[in-house]
DNA sequence: GTGAAAGCGCTAACAC
DNA sequence: GTGTTAGCGCTTTCAC
């Protein structure tokens, strides 16, 4: 398809008046051709398509948009911050509408500002889209804007006032919460926490998941610190954290601030993981290949766009319907060279155990032998 | 902005006329004031826009793209593989399309083939846009597809029957051999190269750099070893490579698979940098914070998107003018701990010295001991 | 400076 | 199964 380059750059585009004329048919039937409606012979749906392939005709989707009230697409707030787990999240997001047969249009903002997002959303409404997906939004307050169609917040509580809002958790509660579970049933007593800005929800649901771990076990839990995502703010929490010498454990909210952390623990003479297990976030694979090797959670970025885009498109096609049940995500933990038992007593005998519904690689002790664990 | 919540969810949106009669002109004048056109009175200007905001009016852009022929939209084509540097070029564009004054539709395509990119491109097309920006295509062949828009290849020669085709490059060309340059500046008498997939063209221009380098000193050239831009797959080279003894300097395509590299030669018993250098490619800042520090060449992602939307705007508001000049954006070695001389022999006396052009941050050599170089 | 009329290319509702 | 008639909400052209 997409073969038939004929007509001369010079001519107009041909419309669907002129498909008719070639087919034999009236426009209405070729439209009806064109949106794979019932009530059409084969015989003549045959004609249409093949008129269509001759004269090289396209659609013009602004005058369908007009005429119909529908779009057909799908815009996405995307936060600015170009790191893995953002874009593997809009990836993921781009080809379930995309296979839902929608078209994406994209706004990105660096802040996520309740008001940056009003303004983001507003400009999508403007361009005309049939519902919109807010990508782990930072919000606090709510978000001033007057929507219509449905709005589905990914990895965030609504903040609209809207009838028609969704949400879809990414799963980082329960990821968190592995996390966390790993380094306690490794025997460390408890678990220090490097979280991301505190405003971001992605910060919160994940402070929240390991509180919920910690206090499940009757552990102390140790003050937040607070980092911005970049590794460099891994760095910084891993001197003052070195400083520390009943730290034993580290659940960090994302890889990049991990593997900061790393550093500064081991420039400050502390080996990880004999010294001081550390945890990541997000399931970078090139993080397979550092040393030592960084145990991490994996964020399920693929299945949370899908789920995500079905229950949108369901509010989009279906208002009426209840909307049908969602199944979580696997929590997936990967067990790398960053994590042992504490250096003061051995772990408990039995030894390594994955967090419920896991489906984590287990893989044997620290650094350097054999081709680390990158799935 | 974007403050007035003013109708009721179940009345019709405003429409042009609405304002019109509230603002108590004609249609066309509320067109004017909305499309910034000159001859309106600017009382009149005002009564228009405070009448809009209190109807809580939004202009429907399928009917102005209909009545117009022009979307005010800008497509774009991305690969689907979701790398550091994919990531940092799409966040890069769509900025560069906002501050332009248009919208991004986005269509993503995981395998670049020439019909693949051929069903992107129709897609975007159908959708409606101004024009196309292909980012970085994996091409080889002609891309069988009719095109009426301005279309710009980036990273890439085009690949289009259009009269209407530009191209910007990403300057991997230059950055490969400032890469190279650095090796061969310490006194390594050749450097090995890891490649992309041959049939991308981000590989070609990185292994032309390299081997302009090269032959540039008259250093023999060794057979290019080809990755598939996977940690995994840097591992897998870094293994080959730990085998032959005479190899003692590399340069790879990218920062991921020169990190799964590095872990390969050390595992192998070579070490990096004593015994082997390697520098990647994409400029991370994460792995500043890996051991060793890896040195690599920074990508102008920023500076590419915003010249190439530059020229794909300037042709499509203004087709006839010649377009105005295009200055080439730095390029950046940044220096850290990958990289050193070799082991036989001494590094020349002059010391390191930076590529052409360049403004790397040289930092002093090997692991652990000061924070890391993460600029 | 401002307005009236026409029409962009499609789909909706209904007739046949 | 298929065709006819009306718009969708805006910009255009040209008159005033």
């Amino acid at each position: 398809m997409a073969r038939a380059v004929r007509r001369s750059a010079g001519s107009p585009a041909p419309r669907s008046e002129d498909v008719a004329r070639v087919a034999g048919v009236s426009r209405k039937t070729v439209s009806r051709v064109l949106n794979n409606e019932p009530y059409v012979s084969d015989a003549v749906r045959q004609r249409v398509l093949e008129a269509a392939e001759e004269l090289g005709y396209r659609l013009n989707n602004a005058a369908r948009a007009l005429a119909s009230g529908r779009t057909r697409s799908i815009g996405v707030v995307a936060l600015g911050t170009a790191g893995y787990g953002t874009a593997m999240l809009l990836v993921g997001i781009e080809k379930a509408v995309r296979d839902a047969g929608y078209a994406l249009r994209m706004v990105s903002t660096l802040d996520g500002e309740p008001d940056d997002i009003a303004r983001a959303v507003d400009s999508l409404l403007e361009q005309g889209v049939d519902g919109i997906i807010v990508s782990e939004p930072i919000v606090e307050g709510e978000v001033p804007v007057r929507v219509d169609v449905p709005v589905l917040f990914l990895g965030a509580p609504p903040a609209f006032v809207s009838a028609r809002t969704l949400t879809v958790g990414v799963g980082a509660y329960e990821l968190a919460r592995a996390a966390t579970d790993h380094l306690l049933n490794l025997g460390h007593t408890t678990v220090h926490h490097l979280a991301g800005p505190g405003r971001w929800y992605a910060s919160k649901d994940r402070v929240e998941g390991w509180r919920a771990a910690l206090s499940a076990r009757g552990a102390h839990e140790p003050p937040v610190i607070e980092g911005d995502w970049l590794p460099t703010s891994g760095y910084a929490a891993g001197r003052e954290l070195a400083a520390d010498s009943s730290v034993t454990a580290v659940f960090v909210a994302g890889d990049d601030m991990a593997v900061g952390m790393i550093h500064a623990l081991r420039e400050a003479g502390r080996s990880v993981p004999e010294d001081i297990s550390v945890v990541g976030f997000d399931g970078n694979p090139v993080f397979a290949y550092v040393v030592p090797a960084l145990t991490t959670v994996r964020q399920p970025f693929d299945a949370a766009a899908r789920e995500g885009i079905r229950l949108l498109v369901h509010a989009i096609e279906e208002p009426e319907t209840g909307l049908p049940p969602a199944g979580d995500p696997p929590v997936e933990l990967v067990v790398r060279g960053s994590t042992a038992p504490p250096p003061a007593r051995k772990a408990p005998i039995r030894g390594r155990r994955m967090a419920s519904g896991s489906s984590g690689s287990a893989h044997a002790p620290p650094a350097g032998g054999g081709p680390p664990t990158t799935d």
